[in-house]
RNA sequence: GCGCCCGUAGCUCAAUUGGAUAGAGCGUUAGCCUCCGGAGCUAAAGGUUACAGGUUCGAUUCCUGUCGGGCGCACCA
């Protein structure tokens, strides 16, 4: 990876220079600048470096260059730029062998092993088990399951997780919702409880029980228990195939209910007293999260014994860490932003490394239509469930919507738009491209041609390099997004990808009666579309190998 | 009242953890198919990055304050 070679060679210039430590070496920034005129790699170390230094920036940088070890195999000069920057750019020798790189690395090019085999949990969705999935959900599980291929592609031991919250007073209501439904149905007088579940799904969960045991268990002091467990088993079943049919799939679904008959509640409370974090106040136990940065102490078990949420969230979390999770990355709806400071204080208080837990906050999706807010009502059963969405816009766009925008900023989604089959709809546009290049593949074999490297030492034409410069950036653009946990520069780099390639079409004719020139171009063509397939194979968005225009349906 | 997120082109959003001249899509306007897929390409127009200060070589990004939108502020989850 040229990531690589270029920190290797400034630490050599450092050297050179007797300016070479650890720590120096260390704060080696590389970016690949958003101007391409100033190179494909440029580094701001000289500035950085200046001060502690005590040398003007580009003093430092003109000797950084001249001691940069020359490797014309990749790069040409360096150059030193604006206030002290040092500028890289790929060699023309560099430029002309990538193309064959990539298509001999295929499905592998753009990963590394850069995460260095940290163990990281992505924990996504981890809706309440009350109901079918909702479009924050969707949203949700669109860029944990990103994320966990992201981190995976990029050198990280990544693994994902649900968290089933089977424990508490909603899932009372639930059992409690359900047998009131199913005595409704046979005719058996029951109150519905105060603020129960309304929606629809619930009769129809009422109507697929087993009738003779469900009169039975009606009729018993246990009726709710009897209700909740057989009502939950459906739900989180449910809840599995909807997100596997989305391509959204988990390492385990771990119940609260095992973390707390394994007796790791209990375990985590006495870990926490024997850490002296634990104290006693009006008839509960509290835990002394202002110790470690928050605003109040909080509530781990009430006077009434039963411990709060948060005390089963700690066993959780110190669960995982029991099992090798390193970082864990929970991804929560914008309802729980409060939460996140309790639990990563109480997380501390118990011992486990400051940075153990990064929460991602998902936040919410206002559904779009006829430039209208549709209005969605959990309590009264009127939401669109991430079912609806499949269905209504495909699988591959509503994954597509959602990987655009960044996860914390709230997103207006066009359901008018994304329905649209046609140019207007941007998730089209990089599956497009694929098909397209696809298409320029099949014609070219009809011709008898192939891609291949032949005319790769000829003249190049500046589209050419520009795209092959593009593709080149693809491994460092995963680095980016996995270390930054944003999925969605993915998609802004397909698109930029997908347009330098329609750019380089539209300038350069692929098949011709020029054969290397041709299998030269063949083999660009097919470089890109390897890095397209690949990247939104890690959105979960298929690459097509055709497309059809679909038929416009007038309103 | 306190905390968190957000405020960028007419609309929806980017901006590579503080980098160089703030970019895309949609919409608007004007062009480009005897040729490998026009779901495409080219060009134009559109901005005091909500506002006021501060930090420094350099701020959309970090800090303080103000205004506006959203979400939290339980011995619910």
């Amino acid at each position: 990876m040229v990531w690589t070679e270029l920190t290797e060679g400034l630490g050599q210039a450092l050297a050179a220079l007797g300016l070479l430590t650890p720590e120096r070496l260390a704060l080696v920034e590389l970016a690949i600048p958003r101007e391409r005129a100033h190179g494909d790699w440029t580094t701001n170390l000289p500035m950085i470096l200046a001060r502690e230094v005590g040398r003007p920036p580009r003093a430092l940088a003109a000797d950084l260059a001249a001691a940069f070890p020359a490797d014309p195999e990749r790069f040409g000069p360096v150059e030193v730029a604006g206030p002290g920057f040092l500028n890289f750019r790929y060699s023309a020798r560099f430029l002309a062998a990538l193309p064959a790189r990539i298509l001999a690395a295929d499905a592998a090019f753009g990963r590394s092993d850069r995460g260095r085999n940290l163990a990281v949990q992505v924990e996504y969705v981890s809706a309440n088990p009350t109901g079918p999935l909702n479009v924050v959900n969707a949203r949700a599980a669109a860029v944990g399951a990103a994320l966990v291929r992201l981190l995976e592609a990029t050198g990280h031991r990544a693994t994902s997780e649900f968290y089933v919250n089977d424990a508490g007073g909603q899932v009372e209501l639930l059992g409690e919702s359900v047998a009131a439904r199913f005595a409704e149905r046979i005719g058996v007088p029951r109150a519905f409880p105060e603020n129960g579940y309304q929606g629809e799904y619930l009769r129809d969960l009422a109507a697929s029980l087993p009738e003779a045991e469900a009169r039975a268990a009606l009729g018993s002091p246990a009726a709710g228990a009897w209700f909740r467990t057989h009502a939950l088993e459906r739900l989180v079943e449910a809840q599995r195939r909807d997100l596997a049919d989305y391509g959204a799939t988990f390492d385990a679904f771990v119940r609260e209910s095992s973390i707390h008959d394994s007796g790791a509640v209990q375990a985590t409370l006495e870990e926490l007293r024997a850490k002296g974090v634990i104290y006693e106040a009006e008839g509960a136990q509290w835990v002394q999260t202002t110790r470690f940065g928050d605003d109040k102490d909080r509530v781990v078990v009430r006077a009434n014994g039963l411990p709060t949420y948060l005390l089963p969230d700690i066993a959780y979390h110190r669960d995982k860490r029991r099992r090798g999770v390193q970082v864990s990355i929970d991804l929560w709806g914008p309802d729980h932003h409060g939460h996140i400071l309790p639990l990563k204080a109480s997380l501390e208080a118990l011992g486990l490394e400051r940075g153990f837990l990064e929460v991602l906050i998902v936040q919410q999706v206002n559904l779009m239509s006829g430039g209208q807010l549709v209005k969605m009502s959990k309590r009264a059963g009127e939401f669109v469930t991430l079912r609806d969405l499949m269905d209504e816009v495909g699988p591959d766009c509503a994954k597509f919507f959602f990987l655009m925008r960044s996860a914390n900023a709230h997103l207006d989604f066009d359901l008018d738009l994304a329905k649209r089959q046609n140019d207007e709809n941007p998730a089209f546009y990089v599956q497009y491209a694929h098909a397209r290049i696809a298409s320029i593949l099949r014609y070219a074999r009809t011709r008898g041609l192939e891609p291949g490297d032949a005319g790769a030492s000829g003249e190049w034409h500046d589209q050419e390099l520009g795209l092959v410069r593009q593709l080149a950036a693809f491994p460092e653009v995963l680095r980016g997004a996995a270390a930054a946990r944003e999925p969605h520069r993915l998609p802004a780099y397909l698109m930029e990808t997908a347009a330098t390639f329609h750019r380089f079409y539209h300038e350069c004719r692929v098949v011709s009666e020029d054969v290397p020139l041709s299998q030269r171009r063949l083999q660009l063509s097919e470089a890109a579309r390897i890095v397209i397939r690949n990247g939104l194979a890690l959105m979960g968005v298929s690459s097509p190998e055709r497309m059809e225009r679909g038929v416009e349906v007038e309103p």
